[in-house]
DNA sequence: CACACAAGTTGACGTGGATCATGGAAAAGC
DNA sequence: GCTTTTCCATGATCCACGTCAACTTGTGTG
């Protein structure tokens, strides 16, 4: 615990970047890696203009879910968030982790409704943009569309690595896997990559993975003990990264 | 054996619907379910002018592998094709069946290169779309924006499933649910929903379910053996839909 | 701060499906 | 045609991970 403090304030919380309810998109410190990268100033503005900002949703809040008509697209802000979808009998399958700067609800486009469920995994807000709308304006931003197209094919890709990683991967692979990808996506938005905070559950975990909640406990005190990561409660501490990347196949 | 020469004929082989090279997307049989649905006379015919039809690809045939430099997407035009992603060491997976219709690449837009491999199951021919081009009209066209963002989308959700599928489902389940989920493609484009060819192999569709081939042999076995389907080397009758559907889970 | 309840850890044990092994059937090459 | 190779089926065995159970640690609430 005395380690805990030490560790503590170099770790990643997304939580605790607090974003103006009213900052515009060229104000926002997520500009480079969100949606309007690329567009003029005047359809920044035109594209800003759509755009409602969500009050602070709150841990375990649902943005929406699955059959509820399909209103909008969702860009996470601060925070985090996580999709399921279910089976028939109530299993249910973590679809994937969301960080700020990326889009919920891709999924749903092609449908009258939500094809999943979104719930915040700690305090977070969104930026929600309203598709009738975009597509009204996209009409005159070939650029918009473009990234928009990216956005989709981006999660396309990383969806297919997933279903490498659930049909082939071992459950030390999926781990390491997992945990490297965190890493990633924390350092593309400016945080230590090997230093963070994890806001989703071991059960979130375990089934976004595969697994059950017991392996993936007994994984992390393993990697803990063969010196590969330093686990405190929720913050966690990549010591060697090599040998994760090794583990990952 | 003498049962096969009685079933044969009703078998759906996308291989056997011969498509002159030369026809355009407006006499297409295909249109009704395809990129062009929507768009105007003009547009069309502008969309026509950009795509680049096959020839026939022989069963093997590969169209495009991970890492070549991205430059087109493609559609199936006639036969059927699989795209598989690979780990470091080799192990690969099967991540998608692509039929008449169906768009192949489209992970591969945000990235310089493919993300997948892809290899013709059987005899077919695809629509080449160099994306470059398609940049371009689409600007003037802001309906083939929305159907090519619908279409990513919809992949989109049925990866999602997909994953459900991988991560939660048992074996038999799997099974029946990438049998149902062909039945219904098959439908959709005017074919038998209960009689057709499977044009992977066995490991193919281990392979994609992430099973080994040996269980779906087995599984094989004992969905005929309990009456819920009729098989004859590649071709496949579904005999209750109905129990095939509790099973899905 | 204490109480209740959810989340996480760890051990013992069981099993679904992988792996290994063998033989037959179909397809591909010559 | 014959040979070779790949594909498929089925039985015997094994093991990675799930399940069950008991306990500990965190967390939210009045």
């Amino acid at each position: 615990m005395t380690q805990a403090t030490n560790v503590t304030p170099l770790f990643n919380d997304l939580a605790k970047i607090e974003h103006d309810r009213n900052v515009a998109c060229h104000a926002c410190s997520l500009y480079s890696m969100c949606l309007p990268l690329g567009l003029n100033n005047n359809d920044l503005v035109r594209l800003d203009s759509i755009i409602e900002r969500s009050q602070n949703h709150k841990r375990g809040h649902t943005l929406f879910t699955s059959k509820q008509p399909f209103k909008s697209l969702f860009v996470v802000r601060s925070g985090s968030f996580k999709t399921t979808i279910s089976a028939t009998d109530g299993r249910d399958q973590v679809t994937g982790f969301y960080f700020p700067g990326e889009f919920i609800a891709l999924d749903a486009i092609h449908q009258q409704n939500y094809q999943s469920t979104a719930k915040a995994l700690e305090s977070s807000s969104v930026c929600e943009l309203p598709f009738q709308n975009m597509e009204e304006i996209g009409k005159d931003m070939p650029q918009l569309q473009i990234q928009m197209l990216t956005r989709l094919s981006k999660e396309l890709a990383s969806d297919k690595s997933l279903m490498l990683l659930l049909g082939k991967k071992t459950a030390d692979e999926k781990l390491a896997t997992f945990l490297l990808s965190l890493s990633k996506r924390f350092q593309e938005r400016g945080f230590s990559a090997t230093d963070f905070q994890l806001s989703m559950s071991r059960s979130d975990i375990a089934n976004h993975l595969g697994l059950a909640v017991e392996t993936v406990s007994r994984l992390f005190s393993r990697f803990q003990d063969g010196g590969l990561i330093l686990m405190v409660g929720k913050s966690i501490s990549l010591q060697n990264k090599q040998k994760l990347e090794q583990l990952c196949g």
